[in-house]
DNA sequence: TCAATACTTAGCAACATGGCTAACCAACTT
DNA sequence: AAGTTGGTTAGCCATGTTGCTAAGTATTGA
């Protein structure tokens, strides 16, 4: 995929993925512990963590046997950041549009809010 | 797809879709005006914008031969919601447990893809 | 050393996705 | 009426994704 947020937001598109994620907010955890409450089978677990490690949502380190798992904050703020960006560009532009009727519409009303 | 985060983070994993919320954000637009911009055949993008409305994100209404499109706020709203959630459990994890941090960023990594 | 544990790799099948062209309908315009 | 514009439908093909199983590697524990 071509960019930060397409990576992203593919990854976030799987409720599995999600469900990591949820489950990594609150602390790390082995693979075999994340794999635990899902059905699949284990490479296809794995390849779903792989997902999350190759967009940067997820990072990992082995010791011994063990795969340890923790999230990554940077990609899931930026995600955030472009929607808020949208969002705001719409709601401003929301609020001329507002301005715009209030002006066209200007009868004698003098509510003060 | 499962739910509505499902088909919102899927609908914005295309940069072609990403780029007409991006357009629609600042206004509404006809189909030929939004698919202007874009190389792909007309029908190719035609399906992307079938996406983001299956989705929700977008709504249009047709006048004469002409299909208007504008951007509806709630799915956006609702992903925005959901990543700040995770987010402020991250957070608020990190500032009860920095030692925990410390502790895992300590550990050999022997691995590390 | 042998077995169990915790991944890891390889490869296959089914379906989804994203691109295309061709051909079509519907509504203006001339 | 005929042509142009704006959108739509249908179908094809290449690639990507998501599931599986089977079998392998590397630690750890007995």
């Amino acid at each position: 995929m071509a960019n930060q947020l397409d990576s992203f937001f593919g990854a976030m598109a799987d409720p599995t993925r999600r469900a990591v994620i949820e489950r990594l907010a609150s602390g790390p955890a082995s693979v075999s512990e994340l794999h635990k409450p899902h059905k699949m089978a284990l490479p296809t677990f794995m390849r779903h963590l792989k997902v999350l490690e190759d967009t940067g949502i997820v990072r990992s380190v082995k010791k011994g046997r063990v795969r340890t798992c923790h999230i990554e904050a940077a990609p899931l703020i930026e995600a955030q950041g472009w929607l808020a960006w949208q969002r705001e560009i719409w709601e401003n532009r929301l609020d001329g549009l507002a301005a715009l009727a209030h002006e066209i519409s200007q009868k004698d009303q003098n509510d003060g809010t």
